[in-house]
DNA sequence: CGGTTAGCCGCTAGCGGCTAACCGGTGCGCTAGT
């Protein structure tokens, strides 16, 4: 049967979607496969098809949990009963009892940290996985390096289980990322299919404002003014409230704050509600989207800047998955960046915290085996963040023998180059803020690739026609009319008068 | 770096104004205690 017989067979459908039959194709051709597809082309299918025309489980490494739930629901929903995900959702006794039937599941998902235990490993090692799926594998760059370190032992993990066929799946990677994500999953040769990053539906725009309060006032002008439904990204959970809560004040109603400070109930709610229209804007840290599928999303507006461009264009891509014209646009203020700069900073342990750590070590003569049960004194002792401790003692735990002054200066080295690479991430992107030429050339250039067609509505320096991206709705429109109009007129003119 | 807040001073009894200190994102799994 043809490729197209088998997608008709097990999903009904009758075409791929861009890039998925190359995906399927690489993958049931035996090679290892880095795809880099837009979001919304269905990459599940990816792994699902090769999977249905092989033996043997698929092995579907996931970051998130409600992503991982939501893929179970949506299989189960279609009618497929093998499949599993294997986390913390599951109680003691049900983990247990799905190790120990794992065998009877054709998909299996799972959490990099869950797929780190050596009890899992030893149960999967047995399974002879037909595919090692790595979902939104840029994480392994992104995450694994210091946040989630688990992600940097999935190439370890892979020999484990016997170096099975992998494919990694993204939607935005650049040619260094892609190397990175082959070169952590161990993989020696690899097929790469890749698509552009470009979203010639979402226009992208830049503006300047010079302090905190025009932001802000800015900031409700465009909500007032963009059609709907939009995403605010905040990096900070405090200004995410602060912004939700007065645009509340000021009329707009349907509005609420989301991040990860929330509890688990609040944040499903939430996202909930956006996804079925109940809101019109969410006002989001970074703990907001990933997994969201929502078509009509209309803009995105950044108030403050990613530390990366990576991190923006998957921000922007929430926009316009229906391919409708939307709009993004990243609010700047001069020292904005400070931000970034210092979060960046305090993710890692500083010299002076490293400086204490070994003298705990060298004065207590510990060896690196012992680190873990030290934890509490240590991050007391150190003032270690969760994360920050988590760094220090993947580092420690993982060298083989004691030489304390060679151990701190590497430990140091590495920090300062982890330090660097995040703040020459940061200065890209502040790069792109600076820049003067089109903002879609410049992100693309970012990516290796050329700007082939300019949308009409291409950037805030090309030019873009803000009343595209005009609410028209009357029925929403709740406002007096007289007010209403001197301010979106207002607002246009502030938006040419900027750029 | 810049926004927020707690605390203090001053002049006259509650409040304005100043300064110093503090804080800032992303998730998994597990465990203790309700």
């Amino acid at each position: 049967m043809e490729l197209k017989g088998y997608l008709k067979k097990y999903f009904n459908f009758d075409e791929f979607r861009p890039g998925q039959q190359e995906a399927v194709e690489s993958i049931i051709g035996n090679q290892h496969t880095i795809a880099m597809l837009p979001t919304g082309t269905g990459k599940s299918l990816c792994y699902q098809l090769p999977g249905y025309m092989s033996e043997g489980p698929v092995l579907i490494v996931s970051p998130l949990l409600s992503l991982m739930q939501d893929q179970v629901e949506q299989m189960m929903a279609m009618g497929e009963k093998r499949v599993v995900a294997l986390n913390s959702f599951l109680t003691p006794p049900q983990k247990a009892k799905a190790l120990e039937n794992l065998h009877h599941y054709k998909f299996i998902f799972i959490s990099p940290e869950m797929l780190g235990m050596e009890s899992v490993i030893d149960r999967i090692k047995g399974l002879s996985v037909s595919l090692f799926a790595v979902d939104e594998a840029h994480c392994i760059s992104q995450w694994g390096y210091d946040f989630r370190p688990d992600y940097l032992k999935l190439g370890e993990i892979r020999r484990k289980i016997g170096e099975p066929l992998t494919l990694a799946l993204t939607a935005t990677a650049t040619n260094e990322v892609r190397r990175d994500i082959a070169d952590k999953l161990l993989l020696e040769k690899w097929n790469e299919i890749v698509f552009s990053v470009d979203r010639p539906a979402i226009s992208l725009a830049l503006e300047k404002v010079s302090h905190f309060q025009e932001k802000q006032q800015r900031t409700m002008q465009l909500v007032r003014f963009l059609k709907g439904p939009g995403i605010i990204y905040f990096s900070s959970k405090k200004v995410a409230e602060q912004t939700s809560a007065y645009l509340r004040e000021h009329g707009i109603s349907k509005v609420m704050a989301y991040h990860g400070g929330l509890d688990s109930e609040s944040r499903i709610l939430i996202q909930q509600q956006f996804i079925n229209g109940q809101l019109d804007v969410v006002c989001a840290t970074s703990a907001f989207g990933m997994g969201i599928n929502k078509e009509n999303v209309r803009y995105v507006i950044h108030f403050h800047m990613p530390m990366q461009i990576e991190s923006y264009l998957q921000e922007i891509g929430r926009a316009a998955r229906d391919g409708g014209d939307s709009v993004a646009i990243l609010i700047y203020s001069p020292g904005d960046e400070q931000l970034a700069f210092q979060l960046a900073e305090a993710e890692l342990p500083d010299e002076f915290q490293i400086e204490r750590l070994f003298t705990f070590l060298i004065e207590n003569n510990v060896v690196y085996q012992d680190i873990t049960r030290l934890e509490e004194e240590l991050a007391m002792f150190c003032g270690f963040t969760d994360i920050q401790w988590r760094i220090v003692e993947n580092y420690l735990s993982n060298l083989e023998s004691v030489d304390y002054n060679q151990d701190k200066r590497s430990l140091l080295h590495l920090l300062d180059n982890r330090l660097k690479v995040k703040q020459s991430k940061i200065k890209q992107m502040l790069e792109w803020i600076h820049s003067q030429e089109c903002k879609r050339a410049v992100i693309l250039r970012t990516f290796n690739e050329k700007l082939e067609d300019r949308p009409e509505n291409c950037c805030s320096y090309c030019g873009i026609e803000m009343e595209d991206f005009k609410e028209t709705d009357a029925s929403s429109d709740e406002r007096p009319i007289g007010v209403d109009w001197k301010q979106d007129l207002a607002s246009i003119l502030l938006l040419s008068e900027r750029i």
